[in-house]
DNA sequence: CATAAAGTCTATAAAAAATATAGACTAATT
DNA sequence: AATTAGTCTATATTTTTTATAGACTTTATG
């Protein structure tokens, strides 16, 4: 399960998406039309700001804003940043990986050859969907 | 991730099934062999005999064993026994199944239909492989 | 039938992770 | 100068995960 903390940037960003026009938005306003804590969704833009995915603007007229284009925004780079391994097994994981101590040897191990499989599967639609593809479409 | 609680049945089940012919295995066996908490241990092998997964014998010469053929015990039951929903989000799990709030209409939700996605791909390996598949060929 | 072996059950403890909050600080606007 | 709004660091709370303890029941067998 993704943490609350993804799901919240998920649902901020494509908040974020679909009032591009409107320039920077106001924490505040994400936090309640989305219902979500607003010092909790401070701490998760920061995140993506530090990411390079937002930008910011302080003082009066402020807010947050996309640096990049929905479709340039993979799920998977999200829920890396906020809640790490996508992977089922740290000796399947691309990019938290960790040695599994009990297995001689990864290239013979069942587990590993599957749970391997599990992960491409799933990387395949996350690494090519976008945030453009969880927009509504009316 | 899985818990800690699933690797931990994995390995246990795999141990099980490579020793068949040696009718049943001590907890403390399995345990030691594969570096498990001897106590942790026995709440998962007692969950596994509640899900008719393993059966059991007490006293002298008992132990637990495989109740079925590992070819017959999908990943995807001992994964959801011990760690509950595969999916990634509480609104698109089968078998743990929550509306989500904020959420008007599931139908036309981008998010649910991506995430749909990943849990088909995902549940497509896991309800097909079973323990006989993660058993180390030579 | 007494004894020892081995799983069963219930409860609790300890540790870690997820979720949430507080408040002082900095930058930008007017 | 005053106000607005994001930044940063720290801490608190809650939940989940991981682990442990100990009394109890069943079975085998000498």
């Amino acid at each position: 399960m993704l943490s609350k903390k993804t799901q919240y940037a998920f649902h901020a960003l494509i908040y974020l998406a679909e009032n591009v026009d409107k320039g920077p938005i106001l924490i505040s306003e994400i936090a309640s039309e989305k219902s979500i804590s607003i010092k909790f969704l401070e701490n998760i833009l920061l995140e993506l700001k530090n990411a390079g995915i937002l930008g910011s603007k302080k003082g009066k007229g402020g807010g947050y804003y996309l640096l990049r284009t929905p479709k340039e925004i993979p799920l998977a780079r999200i829920i890396r940043l906020l809640d790490g391994p996508i992977a089922l097994l740290p000796c399947v994981s691309l990019n938290y990986y960790e040695r599994c101590e009990n297995c001689k040897d990864e290239a013979i191990c069942g587990l590993h050859e599957v749970m391997s499989k599990v992960r491409d599967a799933t990387l395949k639609l996350l690494e090519n969907k976008s945030l453009k593809d969880i927009l509504t479409r009316e």
